[in-house]
DNA sequence: CCTTGAACCTGCGGGC
DNA sequence: TGCCCGCAGGTTCAAG
């Protein structure tokens, strides 16, 4: 799935496309996401108007009038794709929003890991997607001092940790793996126990990271397209993800003797890493 | 409370 | 060519 950088393009595009249009119709063809679509989403989206489009965690957040929100995960292979004309259902083709200036958007999901749902926009915090999630990593709370004190007692690794959403939000695999290599830490260190200069390091190193790959418009990998149908480029620029046995980026070893980045598996999947830079 | 592992679902690429 | 296996960007739930 599209981790935040991913999220975060989709919802530009979206936003760009959508804002203050009217939803004429919601074409439902598939129900059970990873969470039942609410009952009669259709009838209560029909008419409604589009005030804002934004990001949450990995959540994308539409803000329709009569103080409702409706909330789009992208699960592990969701897509938003924007069309100008009537378009002909593709499989997989889960939702089609027709909207009132001949724009269709279709949330394409083929693993079904995505997720819809509508609620009141007021209560949103206490909603249960979102009241355990933790801090926003590109907000100003998020900094070197309040990531010691949330790790401070976990016995995980970092690389889990950072997974963790109830820590921080928006970092995935990809991009976990990669802010760690940039912070020079072993993924199978123990979050609580990470030194301060680590735990400097790492703060910047997420940022950047996520920062950077927003700019590249995200990473496309199989099957994740932007909401323009644009693809993000950020996978050209991998140190360390997807690059078992080939150097890590601006490495200056002998790859024929260290064997270049390495693959481990924390908590079921997979951890990309440098065992010579992050110790 | 914490941590780990499995489950959800489909498609793709590699090995034989 | 076809089959089988492992793997894939996430989240949640059960069990220890």
């Amino acid at each position: 799935m599209p981790e935040l950088p991913e999220v975060e393009t989709v919802c530009r595009g979206l936003a760009k496309a959508l804002t203050n249009a009217r939803i004429t119709k919601l074409d439902a063809r598939r129900l059970d996401l990873r969470a039942p679509l609410p009952e009669n989403l259709s009838a209560r989206l029909k008419g409604r108007r589009v005030l804002k489009i934004y990001r949450r965690a990995k959540y994308i957040l539409i803000d329709l009038d009569k103080k409702e929100t409706l909330i789009l995960h992208l699960g592990m292979s969701g897509r938003m794709v924007i069309a100008h004309a009537r378009i002909k259902a593709k499989k997989h083709d889960h939702l089609i929003f027709y909207f009132d200036h001949d724009v269709s958007v279709t949330f394409n999901d083929p693993r079904r890991f995505g997720l819809c749902d509508l609620a009141a926009t007021d209560a949103l915090h206490n909603h249960k997607l979102f009241s355990h999630l933790g801090l926003e990593p590109l907000g100003k709370e998020f900094t070197p001092l309040w990531l010691t004190e949330k790790l401070r007692s976990k016995k995980t690794p970092i690389k889990a940790a950072l997974l963790d959403q109830r820590v921080v939000v928006g970092i995935g695999n990809i991009y976990a793996c990669e802010a760690m290599f940039y912070a020079r830490i072993n993924p199978k260190r123990s979050a609580g126990a990470l030194k301060r200069e680590q735990i400097n390091r790492l703060v910047p190193a997420i940022r950047k990271v996520l920062r950077a790959a927003i700019t590249a418009g995200g990473s496309s990998l199989r099957d994740y397209v932007q909401a323009d149908g644009e693809l993000g480029y950020f996978q050209n620029h991998f140190a360390v993800y997807d690059r078992v046995g080939k150097p890590c980026k601006g490495c200056t070893c002998d790859v024929k003797k260290t064997g270049g980045v390495k693959r481990i598996t924390q908590g079921g999947r997979s951890t990309f890493y440098c065992p010579v830079k992050q110790i």
